[in-house]
DNA sequence: GTGGTCTAGACCACC
DNA sequence: GTGGTCTAGACCACA
């Protein structure tokens, strides 16, 4: 799997390693149970600390994506990661509220919107 | 328009207040040529420091949303606000992108998400 | 409030740090809203690093006891901490039950046993 | 006796292990003198290394729970365990404190956490 | 070899 | 001033 960072984004390092990791778990690159690089080779591979890539990797852990054992290594949650709750689906929509408010400003339809949405939903399941 | 703040949120005060105006305009609470209070007052009334209203009012200058005159003071863009243009459409992609990612982990629908999407645009055409 | 740390002990100083502020508020001598010292001072004052202090006060947020404001500081949370759950009895029984193993194999009565336990929750109650 | 280990677990696995064993006695699954698996068979049976049994057994001889002969293997002590004395009621108190510190804060009662206690303690000694 | 902990010191965003 | 991010480099526990 594939991680490009933005060195130079305002977006932290271990934000975009972590929603890339999201991405590949979305796009079934990487599966229940699949190992993750250790944080030492994977900073390593990306040219950036060891303390990044774990900040983004306890991230994961907590929100349910990985495991990480101590010794065995980190490996994608092999009981699949925790559905929507009631506290995602608040989440969810305080993130894309904005977006949407600045849309209907720009004068982006409806159609247009959902149209993109259909578009980025579609590149996830592509490969199922 | 009322101006709710979270002060404990992680999200920085002049990002709310940012968006909490964008809202009000997309919700025509706030329409072409209506005036915004200065920068004074609206500090002094939501309780917070001048530098944090300045810097909201100098993005939404800087994207378009307002125009600030030395005398006049501060009016949403008599002219509308800038239309989707392609840097737009980009950059709101990479937004819902990682958005979209977890989603699909946590096995929201496309349907149930744009849903969703839809809901929320309701919310500001209503008084259209 | 006064803390001690053993910089010898096995026990992370991030634990250790972490248990003395929640004993300071099991002990009321930290209340609800009460502020709580910058990283800074505090690793200074304690002779540790900030990011020692920095992640003792992360864990302590992640688990509802303090808040966190990117200015104002530190705080106890205002809305008390969350109450006891499923989650935190199960978790409870899981930290009590070797200590417990041991004890009956040490022949200590239950009687003793819960002599302690009321002995340690009355140093929390007294100043009440 | 049956023994579980949880991989998975933040806990090491020879401090599970070792929890595991000394649950076992206070049951009185394992009495003075029974003998107890070999390093090497028990590594096996639970498909484990070697050195985190060893470790696991190491510490259990170390706090007087089991002997180790180079010839006649490992058995549970004949002279029964060490009873409490003032170093382990100072160590028990050290581990207990921080519990009830939080629960104190959780708004855990006294009564329902020594309940806790009772129940606990029960499970030990009906097999007595 | 793995992750966990700790230190030291830097720059930045926010207010 | 505050916390947030990132780097660099060290030692330890675990298996």
């Amino acid at each position: 799997m594939y991680i490009a960072l933005d060195l130079e984004s305002e977006e932290p390092i271990y934000t975009q390693l972590k929603n890339q990791i999201i991405a590949g778990i979305a796009k079934k690159e990487l599966r229940s149970g699949d190992p993750l690089p250790s944080v030492r080779s994977l900073a390593s591979d990306l040219g950036i600390n060891l303390h990044t890539v774990n900040k983004a990797y306890q991230q994961l852990k907590q929100e349910g994506f990985i495991l990480i054992h101590r010794q065995k290594g980190v490996v994608v949650n092999p009981d699949g990661v925790p559905s929507v709750d009631e506290a995602y689906w608040s989440e969810i929509t305080k993130r894309i509220h904005p977006i949407i408010a600045e849309s209907v400003c720009r004068n982006v339809t409806e159609q247009d919107f959902l149209q993109l949405c259909r578009q980025i939903y579609a590149e996830f399941q592509s490969k199922e």
